[in-house]
Formats: C-alpha cells, structure tokens, sequence
DNA sequence: GCCAACGTTGGC
DNA sequence: GCCAACGTTGGC
C-alpha cells in the first residue's frame, strides 16, 4: 500500500482563497499552467493526501488550512473552453496537456501560521517554499513538515 | 513599486 | 539545439 503524501497548494487568496474553499467545501484545482505542478496532479496525487493551503497575497503570507485530495488527476476542461482565461489551444479532450484535482476543506488553522513564522522553524528550513524564486504552486513536502505546520496552526506554541 | 528567479517562446 | 527576450510570480 502507497503510503500518504503530503503537498503544499499556493493560492492568491484574490483569485481563491481558503475562505472559499470553506464555502465550498470541495474545489476543482484548475488553471495550473506550469508542467511540473501538472505532473504532480496527473501523476502523483492520490486520494487521500493531505494539503496545506497557503495564501501568497503580499503582506499576509500564511498556511490558513488544510484540505484533502478527493478526486485524483482528470483533464483540466477550462484548457479548451475558449472562454476560460486558462485557454490553452494546445491542448483538447483527445489529447489534453493539463490536469488537475479536486480537493475538500479539511481543517481550518485556529490561527495562520505565517511565512516568517516558518522562516524561524529550523525542521522547516528544506521546505522548498523557502527558497528564493520558487514560484511553484505546488509542491511536495515531507510528512515531518505536515506535521509540524498543523500544530503550529492548532495554536500550540 | 521593484526586481530576482523562473518558465516559455521564437528567431536563428 | 541554443539562447535572448519576454511575461509572470511572488517576496520584499
């Protein structure tokens, strides 16, 4: 058996924030457009796995949440709705270039862990969303990390 | 607002 | 296949 992985979802609160995924309880994760992040949604996340949900809105940097893969990696349709502003003409339902997930609200933080908050945790300092000019938007991170976070986000401290 | 880092595009 | 130009992300 597959064991659990763990990811961290970047989100500009101002396009989807983790209110509304609290709204909505479950979320289509489409519109990524970078291969790397698409590969993971297509490739490597099962359901089941465990998601930090962290806003990159400048100035209040912060894992708000947790959420849950619920659908594994299916054909992001917004790619040939010509509508979408994630249209891509390259890709078709015969032969789509991007995928995604869905994802359900899991647990909301008693309080944001912020970046610099994370910056100062020495267990944290791999973390790849540490790293100078990391822009992807979703990435893989250690069960450690996972772990740590949400008890931060519980409040403990 | 600035700009470093990165991914993509397109000319050659 | 190389790489310069460009657009975007995202921290500061």
């Amino acid at each position: 058996m597959r064991e659990k992985q763990y990811w961290l979802f970047k989100s500009e609160p101002s396009s989807y924030s983790f209110l509304d995924l609290l709204q909505d309880r479950v979320a289509e994760w489409d519109g990524v457009r970078n291969y790397q992040a698409r590969s993971f949604m297509r490739s490597d996340m099962r359901m089941g796995d465990e998601i930090l949900f962290y806003h990159s809105e400048q100035g209040n940097q912060a894992i708000f949440g947790t959420a849950r893969v619920v659908r594994e990696g299916y054909p992001d349709f917004t790619a040939w709705d010509s509508a979408s502003k994630h249209f891509d003409p390259k890709s078709n339902p015969d032969n789509p270039i991007w995928f995604m997930v869905d994802i359900e609200v899991a647990e909301t933080f008693q309080r944001p862990v912020t970046l610099k908050e994370i910056k100062d945790v020495p267990q944290l300092e791999n973390m790849g969303l540490l790293r100078r000019g990391n822009r992807l938007s979703i990435q893989p991170i250690t069960e450690t990390e996972f772990d740590v976070l949400i008890l931060l986000g519980r409040g403990s401290d």
